[in-house]
RNA sequence: GCUCGAGUGGCGGAAUUGGUAGACGCGCUGGAUUCAAAAUCCAGUUCUUUCGGGAGUGUGGGUUCGAUUCCCACCUCGAGUACCA
């Protein structure tokens, strides 16, 4: 083998790496660890593009880099198995989802393997097998069985909660919970009956079951997320997604707000991420105040209430001047007076029926009603209308505001609606078009005991008022709300949980994993209930401690199952821990020792669309893990980098479609039955379908030809007609008419498509069979040219490119090499295929480098592998060395892109030089290796190595090749370089000057005139100004 | 609207601390080799020019001997977010 033959050296060293398990991670190493991972991959059942493997690639390299370095890698992957493709493919063809998901693993698998991944595979997870979401239900009843204790500011155990309401009842219990619960003491405590005592319980704990308010989306027959929706509409599908109360699981998620916005100062992630978590956790810090609503006569209950508000800006509350609720806030129906019921109920019921997206979409309508009743100002007790309005939302805060339109806009904009009044309280403020919201210069006035005083100075002097008064004091709010864990769906973990009297029980952990039961149709029941509502045999039998048939229900040993599934974020939020575990997998979800090994994830490369989803509720789980003591760390990501999206360029074929009027004449002038026929009137006018003609890009102004072609396909279309139907039994004439056209550009699938743009009629044909006898102009040379846009890459715009057909062309070392040429990792990148020949060509060459340049007769014609022992020409050292500083400093920086660069410039140099010493080959098939690991690995065998280059040591970059005795000083004059002149490097300053002085071009530039000042920076340039 | 990021040849992009703008690759042009094609190799390729030179990194200003790089204002594009009190 003389030839550069890819396919065979990629298929021999793929099979290599998998019998010899030459990527296989230990857990018991003496080398220092390095865990690189990649986002989960949901395996969809459209297969990898060119784009998926982009993160891949670069992970790949660096962990093969980090082998050379000497580290025990681990580099592991899996699947994020359950989800809403499957079951939605599920409920279409009746197919089990765990069958689609094992096939798309299937071909999923095979496409990676293609490209060479330095994984341990050895270590796969997959969500949806038993063996793993056992213990995802096993993290659940952890989250079950603990509450957050804000004086120690960490997740506890509910049996240390259960003692401390047995000996002192909840009354000094600081802990992230349900509102208003009751207090009671220890001895109260102690009377509750069991199911009391789990109902308080149940408010504490951090997964807890709470009626709330959910986004609901009809089409798929779930609830979602807030990370779920997009536009108003439902990530996957597109749906439109509608408010609804449901009873759900939920994660006390805001308990671990602040440590999530803190840890973000731990870790290395980039900053976009980071501030979209921010702005997603939303602290604000302001104050809570109480309002008390004044007695209404004609009110339905009368009792005292009060408002509760949360406000940024408590020293504006002399500027209030009325109060407005959330439509859904709890206070409306009981203060409304009975002359504003009607009104107010028409507007809560007219507002509970938009979507999400209505809302949304008209910001601009102000909306509102007045309840009737009045609230008291705390200070100036003037009585303050209670309004209730849509801009207020029922999620963020308590649900109601202090409005203050002179200075929030929004309370502005609803005044002026309203008419309601507008007191300025802000010094020298004009506030007769729009509110006055800036903090920074603002100075209070008309407000009492705030009077001038600015606006920190007034924050701390009202929270200090409000707090002696006992009305409100200082408080932190956060816009993040609990997680919504139920879904209605069952392609996902079964909760480990039964209900007994109505409680929620879990059962206990040696019996998990709880199995997904089978059922006959993916759809919910006619009651509305999951699909696991389908299910014959979904009970649980406190005595056998097994699953059995629904029909044992008998709520005394028997009680029914949860039917509601975990969400697909569930699986993903501590798979990275599973992976450390190699062994013990059926005992732990990972041991001690492994996840004392592995701490955390070294290096996390994926996508940025999972900022306020996966990165955040895996954080969250982290802590709450390590509050428990399960694992030692806190963050589970050290360095995350996003890559950036490869975009497809469509093809576009123009397409012309003619409309025509065809009229029929008679040329004879007959008679049928009697009614003669007239030479001058049409005996038919009709207008023609559409001519439809396909138009070569620089065809697509040719209006007069295409004119005409479309009219020969609008008369052949109407004769085959006139044929199929009776032919008249008279002479006839048809003139044609021109009415009007139109050009538009439609899809082409790319691979029908030339790197020079030009089109494969016949497959063009045969694609679709409407085109099958389609008409085609091309330019004057019969070519057929498309037009190019870049787009999103995605099967519906025919413009994916699949990795297995790019590495059997070219091969897998050129894919992963011309990925990481394409541009920067983060960056967004469109993909073009033509580009792909200079990489491999570059592989190519390097071959060549180890090989004879003429053909040898004795190797059958192709040329020899030669490699000399004799020393480097101190040329090509210094290619070396400067390739190997270069790659060193560019992986490291994860610039990849210009790594690549580098090593084209290492093998032209390197191929001028003729070098072919072992001295510089060697390391050279090292450096590249974590790029083109196949070429590497035969290189390094021919070499004469038996073991894996995986493990070389990597090149060790030397300066002393590298320095030089003189330099080419660029001279500059005014800043503007002119010429160059090599000067040595150990001169003084003023040599350097009257050298440059002497030169004669220094003169001619000069033009007679004394220069003003000579710059010289020794070793990099010299500026002459004047 | 707010937050963040980015604007450099025909294209993807390079220039790591302010120091020769356009590395490397694609494409294009010309040439060698070949019966021919593929492959390979060589030369050229920012624009403009009266062939001396001149202009040039989104726009306008500033700092500097010197700015793609730093500062100010603006324009355009992309991403995220969306009444958060």
């Amino acid at each position: 083998m003389g030839k550069y033959h890819f396919n065979e050296i990629e298929a021999k060293w793929q099979k290599h790496w998998a019998e010899n398990q030459t990527f296989k991670a230990e857990n018991d190493s003496n080398k220092p660890k390095y865990y690189v991972l990649d986002m989960f991959p949901y395996p969809s059942g459209a297969g990898l593009h060119v784009g998926h493997p982009l993160g891949y690639i670069a992970s790949d390299i660096y962990a093969r880099y980090k082998r050379h370095q000497g580290y025990n890698v681990l580099h592991p992957q899996g699947y994020d198995s359950f989800g809403l493709p499957a079951e939605q493919y599920a409920i279409q063809t009746g197919q089990h989802p765990a069958k689609t998901t094992e096939e798309n693993i299937a071909r999923y698998r095979e496409q990676l393997d293609k490209i060479g991944f330095s994984f341990d595979w050895s270590r796969e997870v997959r969500t949806s097998n038993p063996e793993y979401y056992k213990w995802t239900q096993w993290i659940f009843i952890q989250l079950f069985e603990s509450w957050y204790d804000k004086d120690l500011n960490k997740a506890r155990s509910i049996e240390e909660l259960r003692a401390i309401f047995s000996s002192e009842g909840n009354v000094h219990i600081n802990a992230v919970c349900d509102e208003g619960i009751a207090h009671f003491t220890a001895s109260e405590w102690l009377g509750f009956l069991e199911t009391e005592k789990q109902e308080i319980l149940l408010k504490y704990r951090l997964t807890y079951l709470a009626e709330t308010e959910v986004n609901w989306c009809p089409q798929l027959g779930t609830v979602l997320a807030n990370d779920e929706i997009v536009n108003g509409v439902s990530e996957r599908g597109g749906y439109p997604v509608v408010r609804k109360k449901m009873k759900q699981w939920s994660m006390r998620i805001t308990a671990y707000a602040q440590r999530l916005l803190d840890g973000l100062d731990k870790i290395d992630w980039p900053q976009p991420l980071k501030d979209s978590q921010t702005n997603w956790i939303g602290r604000s810090k302001g104050a809570t105040v109480t309002f008390k609503v004044e007695n209404v006569p004609s009110s339905a209950v009368e009792k005292s209430y009060s408002i509760d508000v949360f406000t940024t800006r408590p020293d504006t509350i002399f500027g209030v001047s009325f109060m407005t609720l959330a439509p859904e806030h709890d206070l409306v129906s009981k203060i409304t007076t009975a002359e504003q019921k009607e009104a107010v109920e028409k507007y809560v019921e007219a507002t509970a029926k938009r979507s999400e997206r209505e809302r949304m979409a008209d910001v601009k309508t102000i909306t509102g009603v007045f309840t009737g009743a009045y609230a008291e100002h705390p200070f100036t007790k003037e009585p303050l209308p209670i309004w209730i309005g849509d801009y207020v939302l029922a999620g963020y805060g308590t649900g109601a505001v202090m409005s203050v339109p002179c200075g929030d806009q929004r309370d502005y904009d609803f005044a002026k609606h309203f008419n309601l009044p507008i007191p300025n309280i802000f010094k020298d403020a004009d506030i007769s078009e729009e509110a006055y919201s800036d903090k920074e210069n603002t100075i209070i006035t008309n407000s009492d005991f705030l009077n001038d005083l600015n606006y920190s100075e007034a924050t701390d002097k009202i929270i200090a008022a409000l707090e002696e008064k006992g009305i409100g004091k200082g408080k932190i709010n956060y816009r993040l709300r609990d997680a919504v864990f139920s879904r209605q769906r069952y392609w996902g973990e079964p909760f480990p949980i039964y209900y007994k009297d109505g409680m929620p029980h879990v059962i206990p952990t040696e019996c998990l994993p709880l199995r997904l039961p089978e059922v006959e149709k993916y759809l919910p029941t006619e009651e509305g209930e999951p699909p696991l509502g389908r299910a014959d045999d979904w009970a649980w039998d406190v005595e056998k401690l097994s699953v059995v048939s629904c029909e044992l229900i008998d709520h005394k040993t028997v009680f029914p199952l949860e039917l509601n599934t975990m969400p697909g974020w569930a699986g993903s939020s501590w798979y990275f821990f599973r992976y450390m575990e190699d062994e013990k997998r059926d005992e732990v979800f990972a041991s001690k020792e492994a996840l004392n090994y592995w701490k955390n994830v070294d290096l996390y490369i994926g996508g940025s669309e999972h900022a306020t989803g996966h990165l955040l509720y895996s954080r969250f789980w982290v802590k709450f893990m390590h509050d428990r003591g399960l694992v030692p760390v806190d963050e589970p990501f050290k360095k995350l980098i996003n890559q950036g999206m490869i975009l497809g360029e469509s093809a576009f074929v123009g397409r012309y479609s003619g409309y025509f009027k065809i009229s029929v004449f008679n040329i004879e002038e007959v008679e049928i039955q009697r009614e003669p026929l007239l030479k001058d009137n049409p005996i038919m006018e009709l207008i023609s379908e559409k001519a439809e003609l396909f138009v070569s890009l620089k065809m697509q102004d040719e209006l007069k030809i295409l004119q005409e072609k479309a009219k020969i396909i609008a008369l052949e279309n109407f004769n085959n007609k006139l044929e199929q139907a009776s032919k008249p039994s008279f002479k006839t004439e048809i003139r044609i008419e021109f009415l009007n056209a139109q050009l538009d550009l439609i899809h082409s699938d790319v691979s029908f498509v030339n790197n020079s743009n030009e089109l494969d009629i016949e497959a063009f044909k045969n694609w679709r069979e409407e085109y099958k006898n389609a008409e085609f102009i091309t330019e004057e040379d019969g070519t057929f040219k498309v037009s190019r846009e870049v787009e999103k890459m995605s099967k519906s715009k025919y413009n994916v490119v699949n990795p297995d057909d790019i590495c059997n062309q070219y091969g897998a070392d050129t894919l992963r090499m011309y990925e990481m040429f394409l541009g920067p990792l983060e960056q967004a990148k469109p993909w073009n295929t033509a580009g792909i020949t200079g990489v491999h060509g570059f592989l190519k060459k390097l071959w060549k480098l180890y090989h004879s340049a003429s053909p040898n007769p004795s190797e059958g014609g192709e040329q020899e592998f030669i490699v000399s022992e004799d020393n480097a020409s101190k040329e090509s050292l210094k290619t070396l060395h400067k390739t190997i500083k270069k790659t060193q400093e560019d992986i490291e920086n994860f610039s990849f892109n210009t790594s690549v660069s580098s090593f084209m410039i290492a093998v032209n140099e390197l191929s001028a030089e003729k070098c072919n010493s072992r001295e510089v080959l060697e390391p050279l098939a090292i450096l590249i290796s974590p790029y083109a690991p196949h070429i590497a690995e035969e290189l390094w065998e021919k070499l004469g190595h038996s073991e894996s280059i995986s493990t070389a040591p990597f090149p060790k970059f030397e300066e002393k090749y590298l320095v030089e005795s003189t330099k080419e000083y660029p001279i500059s004059f005014n800043g503007k370089m002119r010429f160059t002149l090599e000067l040595p490097l150990d001169i003084s300053k003023e040599e350097i000057e009257s050298a440059v002085m002497a030169h004669e071009k220094t003169a001619q530039y000069l033009e007679g005139r004394t220069p003003k000042k000579v710059i010289i920076v020794p070793g990099k340039i010299v500026n002459i100004v004047g």
